[in-house]
DNA sequence: ACACTATTTAATAGCCCTATTAATTATTTG
DNA sequence: CAAATAATTAATAGGGCTATTAAATAGTGT
């Protein structure tokens, strides 16, 4: 039977995956790194995970449900559209926060290896469907009371989805031209998320 | 003396090289793919090159430079600022659709690499500070006299790129979310930059 | 303590990749 | 055409990386 242990060292693998796929990507990070990292033998690495594409894909997995879920749940409240909106902008983007190099990954890695589209699509399931018509049909009531402009959800969610995670897709880019330190990084991306909602919510207006 | 040939084994290779760094990154994309290829023998590469990294910066440097001097001589004219900033918005997308993974590469090897950040920097000059504080002074004084709300330069600009650049960083995930097929996403792109440009200006209203 | 299983390590095979070298073919120039 | 230079190729050194194997160590249940 399989001990219950604490897996401490399985555990330690992923972080030191996460952490250093993150960093480098896929081909840039070596198992021999990750051992290091972990300061373990390299062996073990494959011991726990066989190849560094499957280490590689639990920790892609991992991160895109995480993603996912902590999206959806957010801004489904009654009151009114706007505050709903800046709910769910304001919740989109302290996920990125927490996770600044999620998107980046996200779309590196979906880029480089078109086989992986597959399988981020099979795990989102008709979810993202079923999601879009259900936000359509609230912007067609809203827009019908003349409380906004009409609008298609994609669009819209598109734009919420570009705004927010610019800050730290680029945030390399936006430090070397603005000369921004981390620490006046992190006021800027304060003022951001303001920014972002205001962005948003007059651009609605009808 | 140099010959003033065509160079056009130099030139393939670059092109090859600008292919396969477009397509896989610099960490994928080996010397002997490009020179399969361009259907040479991979020591040429070397040859005119000397090394992978020379060859990744000739061509990332051409990038760079192609890609601002086209986003700087836009839109200068002489009218009101809203058809400024369609012109504005406008060519940058164009530029975009001309060069559909230039910003994931731009994001990707900045990020995965740091040592490039200084190279980038240096090829910028004080050209983007020079670019903000004027943007920022035409803003203030459309403000002013009332046609839009008082906004950061950089603000606004972030808030273009983002919503442009989205459709290209992130389309092999749009196409597997919505299904959308190559000619489909063209479509979709043309509303995207309609709808860009509206998002902005409504935004800017007062 | 013993047998058994899980974890960890050292060593290495085998592969692929970059870069170099030396030799070969093509081109240019006087 | 002959000599010189440029372009191209074949071959390979050398290094690094993944994955495997076999052996050693730690841990568990009886």
């Amino acid at each position: 039977m399989k001990k219950i242990k604490d897996s401490t060292t399985e555990e330690k693998i992923l972080e030191a995956a996460e952490k250093l796929f993150y960093e480098r990507g896929f081909a840039m990070t070596h198992t021999t790194d990750i051992a290091r990292e972990v300061g373990c033998n390299q062996a073990l690495v494959h011991y726990y995970f066989r190849t560094k594409e499957k280490l590689f894909e639990s920790f892609f997995q991992n991160k895109v449900t995480l993603f996912i879920t902590a999206f959806i749940s957010t801004g489904n409240e009654e009151t009114t559209f706007d505050l709903k909106m800046t709910r769910k902008i304001e919740a989109h983007f302290d996920i990125l926060r927490k996770n600044p190099r999620l998107p980046f990954l996200l779309f590196n890695e979906i880029s480089t290896n078109p086989q992986r589209v597959a399988n981020f699509r099979a795990s989102l399931g008709d979810m993202p469907n079923l999601l879009l018509s259900a936000f359509d049909k609230e912007i067609e009531k809203e827009a019908q009371e003349g409380r906004i402009r009409r609008v298609k959800a994609i669009d819209l969610i598109l734009s919420i989805i570009s705004m927010n995670v610019i800050m730290f897709i680029a945030d390399p880019i936006i430090k070397a031209l603005t000369g921004a330190s981390d620490k006046e990084y992190e006021k800027m991306l304060d003022r951001r998320k303001q920014e972002n909602v205001e962005t948003i919510l007059r651009s609605l207006r009808p």
